[in-house]
DNA sequence: TAGGTGGGGCGAACCGGTTCGACAAAGCGT
DNA sequence: ACGCTTTGTCGAACCGGTTCGCCCCACCTA
């Protein structure tokens, strides 16, 4: 009579101790380890367990212990299609949660959507990860004040107020700039991501074109930023309006990986060969880098990488609310390829 | 003495109750609608949840109810790096659970893993979504044993027990092949997933397979498969090893995106121009297919729309486990692009 | 043998919600 | 005036765990 078939999916900790003939706590004790039990009834109570297959139910833990073994993931919402490198990253950060026992909850949206609130209000997660920072930032303000534990990927104006891992974009920048610069190029390019980013004051392109402007003033050459949509008809048309502003034009650098296709398309389509005629370098997940033809000179992104260190600053921020913030910057080295040579190949 | 300055994030519904002068439940009445309460009492309480900014505690609630309000997402580990057509599966997933106010927990692993375990077994969820089918699954055998809603991207190799959304990858190669017949190629090849894949029992490569031979019977050509990483370099050399086996091929079929790239750059490193040497065909995310040169004919996976049917068909097996499974098989269009041409242009 | 010690187990309270049954007061018809 | 329904509210039980305080008993020591 008490064996239902789905008894799997229903079996309580009372239901335990009834078989086992000795009390709830008694089980809970048996399970956690967190006062002796005698040899002999938690032999009998892990039989019973295992023969029911008992798991603890995660919701009534959760409300006992005050934490629900979950992280959040916090991104804007799709309008703009994710990047190769965002999806590394999301990987990374999964399985370094799971190898803790950590499951991660997805959440779109702004400091104003519910799936943010229901997240953050409802306590469903025991702290989150913020992605795709803005200079100024609702959520973190948001965050910040409520005092709930949480990493940033990119850090906003005011950095030190936070744990965070970040590229730094503007060094990455600055690199490939005198890469250039020592094989002889004067006349650059900069290929940043679409103009709502930057507007919206998207951390990596607005430091990336500092950089940019930085690195040109300190080598003495003559450079301007494109923006440029995600994809790669905006790379194809970006490339256009390089070559018409500026003929002499003969290094790109580019932040945009899904255009990336499109650069190299339109490049070919004014009769530019690579590199003999233009070099192309950047910032670009690494599977984006070796899909062009030539293979892109660029800094690695370690997206994976990244994704495990903000899981191990934010599992040390919930774990003591008072540690020291941590920052972690990454300067990952620029991959020699084949879409960099010098500049005088080829003299107007 | 009670306005401590965290108090917004341990507001719980005693204190709502006490402060509006009000019994717990009515608190709760109030908020859910499920009984009558009069105006005065419902704005008064109203107002006192709208001071302290009260949210319900999620995992109270979920015990409460008996269910979590959160969908589960279970791929793989990802020893293989994720595809940009999963990137936006996922992505197409999320928003759509959020738009119904659900939360999705992402959960790596096979059906021994302890994410697998915790998603299912402690309930964290009140269904799950399960990608990166095999025809022989043991994740989908575990969970229509414990009777859990549940539905499948891709179908196993008894697809009747399941609900399940797939690109009926067997057909859209027929119609590649098709595609290619009629432009006059005779001889073929297939460029698959990688062999660990394959050996796996990874579902649409697969189906994929079985879909490339059937229809060259059909149009009595001459053909071959080949086992292909998941990366540039091995499409670089599997167009390698296509073109010694068989320099007479003059069309290709690809369903591996990450090779694409590598594919390309083979293909012009063996002097073979696209599409005037060899036509180039497939199943590939629009972002991959429009970012090589020239673009590629390709059948457009529409993975974030494949997401949302997951969630509706989730939910609806949620709601009503009695009710009919429901299969969705997608068969979209090929876009014709630039990289397929007639087979006549060059005679060896 | 009395008194202290500590291992092993139990019952009850608690976490923060939801929901059911009961009941008082108000509104209605006759 | 009475009983009957409806409306509004409350207290208590429950969801399924965890944890605290207490008690009993066996063992050790003086």
């Amino acid at each position: 009579m008490s064996n239902r078939f789905d008894e799997a999916t229903s079996v309580t900790i009372g239901e335990i101790a009834r078989r086992a003939r000795v009390s709830r706590s008694t089980v809970s004790y048996a399970i956690s380890g967190k006062r002796p039990v005698s040899e002999g009834t938690r032999l009998r109570i892990q039989q019973v367990i295992d023969e029911m297959g008992y798991q603890p139910n995660a919701s009534a833990r959760a409300l006992a212990r005050g934490e629900t073994r979950t992280l959040g993931l916090v991104f804007p919402p799709a309008s703009t299609h994710y990047t190769d490198m965002q999806l590394d990253f999301i990987g990374g950060l999964v399985d370094a949660a799971a190898v803790r026992d950590y499951d991660v909850l997805m959440s779109p949206g702004g400091a104003e959507d519910r799936a943010f609130h229901r997240l953050i209000g409802e306590r469903r997660v025991d702290g989150a990860v913020l992605m795709e920072i803005r200079l100024q930032d609702a959520r973190v303000d948001r965050m910040r004040a409520t005092g709930f534990p949480f990493v940033t990927i990119g850090r906003t104006a005011q950095p030190d107020g936070t744990s965070w891992v970040d590229l730094d974009h503007g060094r990455l920048v600055q690199h490939c700039v005198r890469h250039l610069a020592q094989l002889g190029h004067r006349r650059l390019a900069l290929v940043n991501r679409s103009e709502e980013l930057i507007r919206a004051g998207y951390e990596s392109a607005r430091r990336g074109q500092d950089g940019f402007e930085e690195a040109l003033a300190e080598h003495g050459l003559a450079g301007r930023s494109y923006q440029c949509g995600d994809d790669a008809a905006a790379g194809e048309s970006c490339v256009a309006r390089i070559l018409s502003d500026d003929p002499g034009v003969t290094g790109i650098v580019t932040l945009n990986e899904a255009a990336l296709g499109g650069l190299y398309r339109g490049l070919g389509a004014a009769g530019r060969e690579i590199p003999r005629d233009m070099s192309v370098t950047g910032i670009v997940g690494s599977r984006w880098a070796e899909a062009v033809t030539p293979e892109l000179t660029a800094a690695d992104v370690p997206s994976r990488e990244m994704g495990r260190m903000a899981i191990d600053l934010l599992l040390e921020r919930i774990g003591d609310p008072g540690a020291p913030l941590r920052h972690q910057l990454l300067t990952p080295p620029i991959s020699l390829r084949a879409s960099t040579g010098p500049a005088s190949s080829r003299t107007p």
